[in-house]
RNA sequence: GGCGACGUGGCGAAGUGGCCUAACGCGGGGGUCUGCAAAACCCUUAUUCAUCGGUUCGAAUCCGAUCGUCGCCUCCA
């Protein structure tokens, strides 16, 4: 069994050996903190924590890292707005930005390197990317890499660099280039930006050398994954390829892959186009984030995610179904033998588990299978067919599935002591066989978000997965 | 205009030459269980895969055309 990803440069689905044999090294392209991030960034960040959740379960040896832009020309115009500096907003929004990943079950990146504390790496790139010619100097001593300097430019994106040209943003360009096509690796200083005097003169660094520089500062010169939305595919990574390998004349990365977008009412998820929605914010409007998270990583990672009104009620009712099972093995007691059939019912799920995921990460097919595990233990539960060893057993199966995907309730979430007074005196009510009493205390509890269920095992309790409104 | 992705049931979505009279989730209908519920389980809900034509013994899956949707070519996950 091999992992096969889908690498955009090649176009094709690629086995994934890593170059360091049972390690592997992957870069995200992270968020710009400008702003709070909306679920169509997200979409692309879960990607890649499915996706090094998965390289984890393997048993593989991950390092993950995920950059943070915090220098731009957004950030900049937005802390002139505000009249705050400009690490002030990017605090800001990192603080922010890591708060709605928390929220989502992200795993925390290995790595979160910000580009204003990478500077000397990058100057070191731009004064390589001179020194080889592959960089120029304008006037105002901002540098630029010199696209006809690198044949391959336009692979990655599939486009011919040539018909390029045609140049009808030439005057929207603020800088002297010597091609239109030719991008900044280095700005130089304008009043009331921010600068850094560095071995090759005062400035700040451009987008895509950051990402260059902060990967292969982290992972080398070449690593084996690089992630990222399919808006990032050009110019950002067509850019990272050029002066990455142009400077190391080394292959850069072994594998590109790149996120569908996120959709809202048919078109893109958009901060320019203002059609957003933000994880906060949904989450203020009651929406549980593990359904958040369920509706997005759902759908496999190259698809367009069409997001609506419909997509969280769907998920939340879906994550539900996984948290009523393991409800129900919790409160699970049987004395009787093992279930012979029961190992092997699992092995099954798994492999088919593994397939789905071995293959491009194809998540729904790893879904169906986790749910025809679902049904086949909530059958066995039914018919009495499990140990209580068993249901421990199937447990911890169904937990280890669950640490890829990340969608199922934590186990032993206590409950508020109010509530679980509830709890109490409904199954002292209903005990006494005090139907009205028993029957109001559940629907309070209803009300309050947690479903009580009588069972053969007694009754049990499970806190509802919202979906907003 | 150039490049690319895609169109499967009420909704979402797998499947890319025979195991497909089409997985899985949501939703709908009927039933079992239950003090009543809920959860769960069972049955049911596409003889059909945008349309048309072709290749093939055989196509949702390959080829062509048509219609439609979206993305990239500029900041963007």
């Amino acid at each position: 069994m091999t992992i096969r990803l889908q690498d955009t440069l090649s176009g094709e689905a690629r086995p994934l050996e890593p170059l360091e044999p049972g390690h592997v090294r992957v870069y995200t392209c992270g968020p710009t903190v400008y702003g709070p991030a909306h679920i169509g960034n997200f979409r692309s960040f879960l990607f890649a924590d499915l996706l090094i959740r998965y390289l984890r379960y393997r048993g593989l040896r991950v390092t993950w890292v995920m950059n943070l832009t915090d220098i731009d020309d957004k950030i900049i115009r937005g802390a002139a707005a505000e009249g705050v500096s400009i690490a002030e907003l990017a605090g800001r929004y990192t603080a922010r930005f890591l708060a709605d990943a928390d929220a989502l079950g992200m795993t925390r990146p290995d790595v979160l390197p910000r580009a204003t504390e990478h500077i000397p790496q990058i100057t070191d790139l731009v004064a390589t990317l001179l020194d080889r010619g592959h960089a120029y100097r304008t006037e105002d001593g901002s540098v630029f890499f010199r696209i006809a300097s690198w044949p391959a430019y336009g692979r990655l994106a599939r486009l011919d660099p040539e018909a390029m040209r045609v140049g009808e943003r030439v005057e929207a360009d603020e800088y002297a280039k010597d091609d239109v096509r030719d991008f900044a690796l280095w700005k130089a200083p304008k009043p009331g930006e921010p600068s850094w005097d560095t071995p090759i003169g005062p400035g700040r660094p451009g987008w895509h050398i950051e990402c260059s520089a902060m990967s292969m500062t982290h992972l080398g010169p070449s690593f084996d994954i690089h992630t990222g939305g399919v808006d990032l595919v050009f110019p950002h990574h067509e850019d990272e390829i050029a002066q990455s390998e142009a400077a190391t004349g080394l292959p850069f990365v072994h594998a590109w892959l790149h996120c569908a977008h996120l959709r809202m009412g048919g078109e893109k998820m958009a901060k320019s186009t203002g059609n957003i929605a933000r994880v906060a914010d949904l989450v203020a409007a009651g929406v549980s984030p593990r359904a958040l998270r369920y509706a997005l990583i759902a759908v496999h990672y190259r698809a367009p995610l069409n997001y609506t009104e419909d997509s969280l009620p769907a998920a939340a009712a879906a994550v539900e179904r996984v948290d009523a099972l393991l409800a129900a093995l919790a409160g699970y007691r049987e004395g009787r033998p093992d279930d012979p059939t029961l190992p092997a019912a699992l092995d099954a799920i798994r492999a088919a588990f593994e397939a789905g995921l071995d293959d491009d990460l194809n998540v729904s097919e790893a879904l169906a299978a986790l749910f025809d595990g679902v049904r086949d233990l909530n059958r066995r539960i039914d018919a009495r067919a499990l140990s209580t060893a068993d249901a421990a057993r199937a447990t911890a199966f169904i937990r280890e599935l669950d640490a890829v995907l990340g969608i199922a309730a934590p186990e032993a979430d206590a409950l508020d002591p109010e509530l679980q007074d509830l709890v109490d005196r409904r199954a002292a009510a209903r005990a006494a066989r005090d139907w009205a009493e028993s029957d109001r205390l559940r629907d309070e509890l209803l009300a309050r978000g947690i479903a009580v269920e009588d069972t053969r095992d007694g009754q049990r309790w499970r806190a509802l997965v919202t979906s907003g409104g």
